[in-house]
DNA sequence: CATGAATGAGGCTTCATTCAT
DNA sequence: GATGAATGAAGCCTCATTCAT
């Protein structure tokens, strides 16, 4: 006896479950019962609306890659000046996945999970988003605006800071986001060897407008 | 002379064999088959020797949290500089948690499995890792040889690198370990905002030894 | 002039996509889902026109068998002598389960698909068609033109070489219908222990017609 | 809460199990829960057992095949005279159709069940013994002691008749096995167009023995 | 100690069927 | 009439765990 509700509604309702309990139980520990019962339907029901349980991770995943790909081109949009695209990087990189909290973290701990190959699509995008921090690195140290020790290296040190935000951030915790943004901004900027004065200035410029 | 029985290399084998696959497969997607078949026995076999399955991954996030104490504290004996301790610290956190990859990032990435009394345990002791990191920093800005933006999230990002490396990082890889603690070791200064002479002196002592 | 409606058209399709299913894949193996797609249609819609998938079986076997009785009545209408009304069954017999191989084929393989009613009306119109078939073989041995050995076993045997037919004949197989059909009569007439003399006056009346 | 009883027998008494339920209810129409309630196990223990519900069929006609083809070649030995080797080989056919009748029935049925690589391999088997009798036929005909039709047609129309005895004989039916397969052999043999004083030979020296 | 066989729970998925729109 | 979405039952299979031998 079927009790039909939502329509396209359902499908949202469903990736919007399953991205919660991924976060929370992983997703091998995920069941599809849980999903649905978060729902409001039988289990069958979800086969309405997905092909499998991989569907789920995969789009999850391919979207919030997609999502962050965007978010870092539009924050570069119309900016010039080195250090000053290197801060909206990092702003937005931050931002992101505080905001983004729970479908970063399944992003970057169920790659294993990923069928072989949607894990080459999402390591390609995550190749492409570092590459492009990389190059904003190296265009500063070619200014002379920063002091690079490993271009590769200090990449990774910005990416895990973001990946672990996406580990405790709350929206009602005890430190805005603005406030942890400018944070990360400041410490980045400096093991990147930006000068003292450089760094001060954008933080000032920061608190003028916060 | 005692020699060790057949049993307790056995018992080794399992949790080796366990580490190896809870590294590559995660804990929820590693079967006890997949256990007994790597250590070679069959999967009754292992209940002579472990309580269940969840025994298995509570000895390994013990263990190795003990483990990282240990070294921490090793790693600080006798040393009173602040930025001694703050570089032998730093430099004890990368070499761990390359040297000890795939148990960090169990540790790090399979808490949700724990059953709660075991979680305690081992964020307890998580708590005091970084509780004496941050007591460093503290110590460091006392001095007026830091400038601290934040203890807690510059612990953080300290905490988040290093589980970062256990990602990557692999023995016959690019980078040395010894350059890659290093490198570590000036940009995490840098965002703490030791003098750039005081970093430079480091690092050279360092080349000086290497 | 009253024009078939599409609803008419639908169901038609519906129970001929049933019969190339249940013929490729047997009546278990064979989903709703796949008659629908092969119609052109949502599953859903089926039941606009059929009642459920045991409907389907029904339909096809009761049809079959129908037409199958009806063939043969046809086919012995207005013959008398006992040899020629033989040799019209098999003709029938061998060219209706080539025809109509598909739900033919289904008619053998389904029996135990079908619910009691159906099963017990099907098994009484197969009973009817041997009964015909016994019944020529006997009035045939009665005037002395066959030399019967079990009528009974022997019409199991012409059935079966039938059912087999149904099995690999292809309209555009090596051997002519007609040659099939002229080749089982013979062999069919042989082990009825009908004189050679008459095999040979019918097959070549039959040569000399086609 | 194990409760162990057999040991290899439980594989056995499986094969069995699916032999009955499959020859009853086809391959589709079976669950695996029939087969484990007839065994008297749970479904799950029948995966110490087999692979999965293909392997079940895979082992039933790769088997009952090989004896087939072992019984033909037995039921050959030692013979020379064509005519006594072709009885031989019918006798055999329909003996062995009787005989194991529910596997002979899984066999021709159940072919679209099985998985490619198996398909072929019995496919194989089964034009290995059709070749074998339809060389006996043209040996027989080359000796000019039968009069064949069309070979290949006529082995056709032999398979037929012990497919279809697989399909109603039971022990203790209305007609005993002797009698059946003698019968049998007439018609057979009188459809290849030997010379019925061969066959009444035959015959009587049958009754003789018997 | 190791093994093989058993358990029972549960996972993912498919399917026939129903019904509001 | 057609569709899409829902249902609930069931199917195959896997797994952690137990225990007699």
């Amino acid at each position: 006896m079927p009790r039909p509700t939502g329509g396209v509604r359902t499908a949202d309702a469903i990736l919007e479950a399953a991205t919660e309990l991924f976060y929370q139980h992983g997703y091998e520990a995920t069941t599809l019962r849980q999903v649905a019962a978060k729902v409001g339907i039988q289990v069958g029901s979800l086969y309405n609306h997905i092909n499998g349980k991989d569907d789920l991770l995969r789009n999850i995943m391919l979207r919030i890659m997609d999502d962050l790909l965007v978010a870092q081109r539009t924050a570069l949009r119309g900016r010039t000046d080195p250090i000053d695209r290197l801060r909206a990087a990092i702003d937005c990189h931050i931002r992101f996945h505080a905001d983004r909290a729970r479908e970063v973290f399944i992003g970057n701990s169920e790659l294993r999970s990923l069928g072989g190959k949607d894990l080459r699509k999402v390591v390609d995008k995550r190749d492409q988003y570092e590459k492009v921090l990389r190059d904003l690195i190296d265009a500063a140290a070619e200014e002379g605006r920063a002091d690079v020790v490993d271009a590769r290296l200090q990449v990774c040190a910005i990416v895990a800071a973001g990946s672990h935000v996406s580990t405790w951030y709350r929206p009602r915790g005890p430190m805005s986001l603005d406030e942890i943004v400018s944070k990360y901004i400041t410490i980045t900027l400096r093991q990147l060897g930006v000068a003292h004065e450089e760094i001060d200035a954008i933080t000032e410029a920061a608190a003028a407008v916060g």
